[in-house]
DNA sequence: TGAAGCTCCTATGTATACATAGAATTCAGG
DNA sequence: CCTGAATTCTATGTATACATAGGAGCTTCA
């Protein structure tokens, strides 16, 4: 798991406002928690793919952190389950099959229902008000080419995060966080498609009007049905183009 | 999060059936696995209590291993969520409060309903069919003392394992680990109630049979109910005593 | 006597050297 | 030419020495 207390790395990097200082207030972060969150970035992006062999003197190399941090990387990447031991011969990056996407989706299901009737209940309106007139643009978003998809991303992140904050669980939003870091390497292969985003956007819009009505059992359900054209689309994009699985 | 793909530590101990030796086959895991094993039973049994520190130097000394394992042992156990680290102040284990248990049990609802209900769909029904009996003798165990009670707290395990196997996928079985970690710093505070425990044995045999017999709402349900009333008999517990929280 | 600044100390973060187990390779024997 | 074992090599596991940041306590000044 990952932790439900997990504070900021150990941060440092607070910026005593008026402190400006020439130096920039980049890289204030450990060695370790940087080879985590490149090694991270690499494996969601798929860089490092799938089945890629992962040498701790290799990768600390590269990285250019010792071994040491770069072990601690490893052990969290092993915790999130990006990464596994093989018997005597290093770590690798997991597979992502098929029958693990089901898997995945039959989690996300579990918790996103759960979730949303939650966050029907205990939401704040405004926020969830907000958001809604903020989805309404999305069809428009999705003209405007890459700037606007940057945009539409973003929105989708700040529906999680209202969600996250909607619950008020920890325990809830730690294991909800895990399945979207996986759900990261999947949503690569599935990218690009403007028919199906436009189609997300007005479901995903349907949740947050379920939400700020304090609507449990249509949040559920919305959400319910969002998952499974969700996986459809997964599914069928896998389907046309088996390859981008190793890409 | 816990590994999905995490294998057996890195074992070792595989014993070639027939090539029993002299030498005893314990402590062939390695110090980091001692150094995690250790502190997390300690943590789950209450022996470190909740807000008690953990120094890397301090603890590397007690267990017997250097620094090195002891941090990894330290980072595998900040990831399961049992330890915290304080900013600049070492490490803490992490306190359960009482909003944290209903928010525990608020995922473990998420989960194990939908466990239930999948298990109902895929279950081998011989499993659970023998699972039956061996429930129906339970109010009989809970005669027998010490003993009886230990078989009891068996069963208990080889439910939790009949239904992971049924349920058949590594992501949500993972989840529901991670949520049975939390769940067994909580046990402790609620244990020995005899009316609780013939109660919960005839909960768990109506989740068995409503599994066998493939009912999927009825499995889903009675669990919910399950886990009502355990909640409530934890909340009663503590009410009755809140000292254990420290205990 | 109180508060502010400084110093020291402690505990983590990092680097590196050494130990060890397992796999691949190579060599020898049939 | 094939099979077997021994050896070497590689990659992780561990220990320790050093760097560094943050806090507690003390000293000093007002």
């Amino acid at each position: 798991m990952a932790s439900v207390y997990t504070e900021t790395p150990m941060s440092g990097n607070t910026t005593p406002l008026g402190t400006r200082t020439a130096v920039p207030p980049v890289a204030v972060v450990s060695a370790s928690e940087r080879a985590y969150r490149q090694l991270r970035d690499e494996i969601l992006d798929g860089v490092l793919a799938p089945g890629a062999g992962l040498l701790e003197v290799e990768q600390s190399d590269r990285i250019g952190v010792s071994r040491t941090p770069l072990r601690a990387a490893i052990a969290r990447l092993i915790a999130d389950g990006l990464v596994a031991g093989r018997a005597g011969r290093g770590f690798m990056v997991t597979e992502m099959s098929v029958d693990s996407i089901h898997e995945l989706y039959e989690l996300r299901r579990a918790l996103e229902e759960h979730a949303a009737r939650i966050a029907a209940t205990r939401r704040d309106p405004h926020v969830f008000l907000e958001l809604r007139d903020q989805f309404r643009t999305a069809p428009e978003l999705l003209l405007q080419g890459e700037a606007g998809l940057h945009r539409y991303y973003e929105l989708i992140d700040d529906f999680d995060d209202a969600l996250d904050a909607a619950v008020g669980n920890p325990f809830l939003v730690t294991a909800l966080a895990n399945v979207r870091t996986h759900l990261a390497r999947i949503r690569r292969l599935a990218r690009h498609n403007p028919a199906r985003l436009r189609a997300a956007a007005a479901e995903h819009l349907l949740i947050i009007e379920a939400i700020v009505a304090g609507d449990t059992s249509l949040a559920a359900h919305a959400t319910h049905v969002h998952l499974h054209q969700s996986l459809s689309n997964v599914l069928a994009a896998l389907e046309a183009n088996p390859a981008a699985q190793a890409d």
